[in-house]
RNA sequence: CGGGAUGUAGCGCAGUCCGGUAGCGCACCUGCUUUGGGAGCAGGGGGUCCCAGGUUCGAAUCCUGGUAUCCCGACCA
């Protein structure tokens, strides 16, 4: 199993490579973590963005751009808001450089200084309610549905490749409604698109929660999310829809006129998922000899690999195998390079994820048949030529349920129900996981378990059964079970 | 921002204690032989030894200061 995707793991430099690098600046210095996306990892996220922007599509949002830069002031507004994001940000004091009167190279030039610093978005709250406030006027210009495909900053101590990087890709929508139910509804609605887009898309099983207040968006009256499980044992936030009821409409004071010609401040949410998805992704199902990706986020869903290499009669049938299946718009390459032997191209492609490899020579030829490779598994069986391509496009469905129903197994033997915090304990330690047990609801309580254990609550399930039982710290009373695990 | 570690070729590292020609593996280039699970042999190219000072005849190595990254915390999608 690849437990981890930290520059150190052991198989980082085995095949980690080869979709991401640390970024870095012409003398050798990186840029501070930040990331460069290779390529084939780029293509990954692409997919990802590709059939969220679909779903968003079809839900009624609309996309947009707003600035990259937030005027200072803009983040003093909302008060629960500056608690939650003042802090870690990379801010713009200078707009000129000038070159350096003692040597060579640039200096800031001091001169260059700005009335009010700017800083790079951390998200987009802000910015994007200040303009809300010119756009809403009436009822009829509700609901606004508003999405946002960006890079955002967050300068945070430590990073993680993929799973937090100094600066990210994501999306972030932001809406605004006439009415708090509505706005709810939005929210909710939300949640089960990234839920329907991590199981059917990532094949990655989530469980759809409510956070606590403590682990609430800063500025947000509710945070729904989903979690995710990864092959470590420890939970990843996939997610986040918000509520943000009228916090951020009586801080840039966006009103409307309703029906009855009286003004109301809008309801409002946002949400937001990011290119920590291709971290979870490959924390999902990823093995010791690199990728799994399931096929409907492959970016390349077959290989046809020559054997031993591109002689003209194999690359003939090839050509016939891909035109077969790219009609049914599965994405083929086949892989003509003459210099690599097979045994070295089947370890690359695998590296690299591809869902199904297809090895042809003449010795198949010849008894007419290929041989098919699954990613997932690793078994390989000779499949008549005739059929092939009906063989191929059932078997990428298959390896896509097979990814989701794997990962469900692990995810499921890895929710532990406990009554006790000796048992919290012990299973957190020896076990990892979920651990479903009871909470007595206070902030304190929450914060004493995560400071004795590192733990935090995930969640708080929202098909979460009602049931009556007694807070594994304080022993007081709990009327259901929440989540707890170590997290990234 | 605290505690620890580390910066040497594209990548992974040795060399540093005990100062004296800049090394190894992978990758790369050339040639030949190979080719059904990461080919073999031969030859070759590639370096601001993180940066700046200092000590010394001489510094990757010793000293001082800086800087960056990694790991553990705090912070967090």
């Amino acid at each position: 199993m690849a437990k981890e995707i930290t520059p150190r793991s052991e198989n980082y430099s085995k095949w980690y490579l080869d979709i991401v690098h640390r970024a870095q600046m012409a003398d050798n210095s990186p840029v501070r973590g930040c990331m460069v996306i290779k390529p084939h990892g780029f293509a990954i996220w692409e997919k990802m963005r590709d059939a969220l922007d679909t779903m968003f599509k079809e839900t009624g949002h609309v996309n947009a751009y707003f600035p990259l830069f937030i005027p200072k002031s803009f983040l003093s507004r909302e008060a629960a808001h500056v608690e939650g994001f003042a802090k870690e940000c990379a801010v713009v004091t200078h707009y000129r450089l000038k070159n350096d009167p003692d040597g060579q190279g640039v200096i800031v030039d001091p001169e260059a200084k700005l009335e009010e610093e700017l800083i790079v978005r951390p998200t987009s709250e802000t910015i994007i309610w200040d303009t809300y406030k010119d756009w809403i006027k009436s009822y009829r210009d509700l609901p606004l549905l508003i999405n946002q495909w960006a890079n955002v900053v967050r300068w945070e101590m430590r990073t993680r490749p993929f799973l937090r990087t100094a600066e990210f890709l994501w999306q972030e929508g932001h809406t605004a409604h006439a009415s708090s139910e509505e706005a709810m509804e939005e929210t909710r609605m939300i949640l089960d698109v990234y839920a329907k887009f991590a199981e059917e898309f990532m094949a990655m099983p989530v469980i759809k929660g409510i956070k606590t207040e403590n682990e609430r968006f800063a500025g947000a009256d509710e945070t729904f999310c989903i979690e995710a499980l990864m092959q470590d044992g420890k939970a990843l936030q996939a997610g986040t829809s918000h509520f943000l009821g009228q916090n951020f409409a009586k801080a840039f004071n966006v009103q409307f006129l309703n029906k009855e010609n009286t003004q109301e401040y809008v309801w409002a949410t946002s949400w937001g998922v990011s290119t920590r998805l291709v971290g979870g992704l490959i924390m999902t199902h990823s093995d010791d000899d690199g990728l799994v990706l399931p096929p409907k986020l492959a970016p390349i869903q077959v290989v046809i690999v020559p054997i031993p290499k591109p002689l003209p009669e194999i690359l003939e049938k090839a050509d016939a195998i891909a035109a077969g299946l790219r009609a049914k718009g599965i994405s083929v390459k086949i892989d003509d390079d003459a210099q690599n032997r097979p045994g070295f191209k089947f370890a690359e492609y695998e590296m690299l994820g591809v869902p199904v490899r297809l090895g042809l020579g003449m010795r198949d030829l010849e008894a007419g048949v290929v041989e098919v490779a699954r990613r997932d598994t690793k078994e390989k069986n000779s499949v008549a030529l005739d059929g092939v391509v009906e063989h191929v496009e059932q078997l990428l469905k298959d390896i896509q349920q097979n990814l989701f129903d794997r990962a469900k197994a692990y995810r499921d033997e890895h929710i532990t129900e406990v009554n006790s915090f000796e048992e919290f304990k012990q299973v957190l330690e020896e076990k990892g996981g979920f651990v479903s047990a009871h909470w007595d609801g206070t902030t304190e309580t929450e914060l004493a378990i995560k400071e004795q254990t590192k733990a935090t609550i995930r969640c708080i399930p929202v098909d979460a059964k009602d049931e009556d039982g007694s807070c594994i710290l304080t022993g007081k009373p709990s009327k259901r079970r929440v989540l707890f695990a170590m997290a990234y």
